[in-house]
DNA sequence: CATGAATGAGAGTTCATTCAT
DNA sequence: GATGAATGAACTCTCATTCAT
C-alpha cells in the first residue's frame, strides 16, 4: 500500500504541475492561451500525456476555477477572526476588493468568465464558493441581529453590497474604466469602497 | 435613382441580416461562436459573401458594439426630459438596469466582452457610450448643485452608483446569481435597486 | 457604320484602360498583385465589367506581354538606324540592357515570367518578339558577312551574345547581385557590356 | 537508444517525404502551387501533419533552397580538384552549366524564383551560396594571376562569365529558347559554352 | 453596356483529441 | 506511464469567375 500511497503522491504531484502550468498561461497571457498544447509545451510533456491527468480540457478549467476559489478563500477568511460584526463586514468587503484588484485574473475566473457549464457540476468549487457566501450572508445577518442597519432584510442587504463590490471589481477587470486617467483609478475605487460603508451605515 | 434606393436598402437589410446572425450566435453560444462561418451557414450564405458587406470580421464586432450602444442610449436617454435631476437620476439607473436585464446580450457585449482591441478604434461607439456617460455624471452633478446629498464628490458618487448597476446587472448576465432561486433573481435585483436608492439620499 | 466605327473605338479605349491598369499594378506591387479585383478597383469599374472586354486573367496577361514587347521594340529598334554592322549591333545590345534596366518589370514580363500557357498561343507577341530577334540575327549576320568576326557561326555567336545580355539583365532583376554592394551594380554591368563587346572583336 | 535512432531516422525520412513533395510540386506546376495543402494531398497526409516537421511554409521554403544550394554544391565543387587554375575555370563552368541543365527546377529556385524574404534569412543557404562563389572568383583570380587573362579586373571577368553562364542556363529553364528546334538546343549551347571559353581566352 | 451579388475553391494555420506503441 | 504521430474540424481571408438584371 505503500506504494499505492506513492503512485497517488505523484499523480497528485504531477495534476499541480498542470494546474500550475495553466494557470501562469491564464494569468500572462488570457483564457484563449490555456491551451493542452501551450500546458504541454511549457511543462515539457506531450499534450498526450495531460490527458492521463485530465479527463479533457473543460476539467482543467474546472480544477482551475476551484483554485481560484481557494486562493479566493485564503484572501478574504482572515476578517473571520473579528468579532465585532460590522467591522468583520467592512473588512471583508475590503479583502474582496483586494483580492479582486490583486488577482485579477482568478477574479474574472470566478465571477465574470461565462462558465462552459462545468460550473455546476465543479460541485466541489461551488461548496467552496458557497462557504465564503455563507460566512458573508452570515456576517451581514449579525450587523442586522445587533441592529447595524435600520433594514432587517438581510437578504437585500448582502445582495446589495455584492453588487458594489464586484461591479467594482469588475469594470476594474474588464477594464471599463478607461474614462478615468489610469492613475486615478485605483483611488477613485478606494474612494467608491469609503463611500458603500458610509452608505451602509444608513441602510 | 429608386434603383439606386432600392439597392441601398436591399444592402443595409444584408447588413442587418449578417449582424443579427451574430448576435444571435453571440448571444446563444458566446463570443468565440462568433465566427464568418458560422454567421454565414447561420444566413445560408457563403462565407465569401460576408466580406461583400463587411470588410472583416473585426468590423462586424465594431458594428454589433456599436449597434448595442445606440440600443442603450435609446433606451436610457428617455430619463433625460424629467427635469428635476434626483428624479431623472432614479429614472436614468432604473433604465440602465433595465436595459441589461431585457437586452444582456448588448450589456456583455458594452460592458463585460474582452474588447478585441475594436473598442478604442471604434471610435463612434466610444464618442455614443461617453454622452450617455456624461448625461449621468451630469445629473450627478446638478443633483449634487442641489444639495440631494451632503458629499459633494461628484466623481465619487456616480461611480459609486455605476459598482452597483454594473455589478447588479452583471451577475445576473454571467449568471452568477445560482444561489438564489431563479424566480427569486427579478425581485432581488429590484429590492436592490429600492435600496440603493434610499442609500443614495443619505449619501 | 459611323456607329460601329464609333463603339469600336470605345471598346480599345476600354482595353486600353484595363491593360494601363494591370500594367500599374504590375509594375508596383508585382505579378501577385495582377487580379481582376485588383485591376477593376484601381480603374473603379466592377470586376464583371473586365470579362467584356478580356475573356480571361490570362488574356490579360498575354496583352500585357505584347505590351511589353511593344515597348521593347520601340526601345531597341532605333539601333537599326545604325549602318555600320558592328555597331549596329553594339547599340542593339546596348540598348538591349538599358531596356532591362530601365524596366525590369516588363523585362521580366518577357523573358523570365513562367508563361501560363498563353505565350505560344499569343502569336502576336511572339511575332512582334521574332522580328526583333531576326533584326538582331541579321545584324549578327551582317556582321559575319563583312568579317567583324572570325568565325561564321552567326547563330552560336548571336546566341552567346544573348546569353550574356541576358544573363546580365536577369541576374539584376531577380536581384542575384546581393553579394554586390548596391551602388556598385550599375556600374558593373557597364564594365561587363564592355568586356563582352571586347571580347566580340576576338571571336 | 536504438529506439531514439529509429525515431530520429523516421522524422527524417518525413522531412524527406515532404521535401521531395514539395520539389515535386515546385516542378511540375511552379512556385504558387507549392501549398501546404497541395503538400499533404500529395503524400497522402492531413495538412496539419506538415506542421508537425516543418513549422510553416517558409521554412519548407527555405529547406528547399537549401538543397538546392547543396546539391548544387556536390554537383560543381569537384572541379576544385584541378590544379591548373584555366582548366579548373573551364570545368567549373561546364560543371555548373551542367547542374542547370539537369536540375532545372533547383536553379531556378536558387537563382531566379523571385525570393519570398527567406532567402535573405535564409543564413546557412546564403553562406553555402556563398561559398561556392568565392570559390568561382577566386579560380579566376588564380588566372589573372597567372596572366590567363590580358585584363586583370577580375571582378568584372568573374562577372562577365558569370552573366553568360546564367543567361545560358536560364533561358533554357524559364523556356526562352522556343526559336529554336528542341533537339538543338542542347548543342547550341554546347557550342556557345564553348565559343565563350574561346573568348576568354582573348579578355 | 455594366454591374451587384454571389460563390466554390483554396490559401496558411491552430486546436482538442485519439491511439498504437 | 508516457508519447510520437496523426488528424478532422475549425479559423480568417482572397481569388477568378458567373449570371441575372
Amino acid at each position: 500500500m505503500g506504494i499505492i500511497e506513492r503512485k497517488e503522491r505523484e499523480k497528485e504531484e504531477m495534476r499541480r504541475l498542470i494546474l500550475d502550468a495553466a494557470l501562469r498561461l491564464f494569468r500572462e497571457k488570457g483564457l484563449d492561451a490555456v491551451s493542452i498544447r501551450n500546458i504541454a509545451e511549457s511543462i515539457e510533456y506531450s499534450p498526450a500525456t495531460i490527458y492521463l491527468y485530465y479527463k479533457d480540457k473543460s476539467e482543467i478549467l474546472s480544477a482551475l476555477q476551484y483554485e481560484a476559489a481557494a486562493v479566493k478563500r485564503d484572501h478574504v477568511m482572515p476578517a473571520a477572526a473579528i468579532e465585532n460584526p460590522w467591522e468583520r463586514l467592512v473588512e471583508f468587503g475590503r479583502r474582496y476588493v483586494d483580492f479582486g484588484m490583486k488577482h485579477p485574473d482568478l477574479y474574472d475566473l470566478l465571477f465574470i468568465t461565462r462558465a462552459p457549464m462545468e460550473f455546476i457540476e465543479n460541485q466541489q468549487c461551488w461548496t467552496l464558493g458557497m462557504a465564503v457566501h455563507s460566512f458573508f450572508t452570515e456576517t451581514v445577518q449579525a450587523c442586522v441581529d445587533q441592529r447595524y442597519f435600520k433594514s432587517t432584510d438581510t437578504e437585500t442587504i448582502a445582495y446589495t453590497l455584492w453588487c458594489h463590490a464586484h461591479g467594482l471589481v469588475s469594470l476594474f477587470v474588464r477594464e471599463r474604466m478607461r474614462m478615468y486617467p489610469e492613475e486615478k483609478r485605483q483611488e477613485l475605487a478606494q474612494k467608491s469602497f469609503a463611500m458603500i460603508v458610509k452608505m451602509a451605515e444608513s441602510i
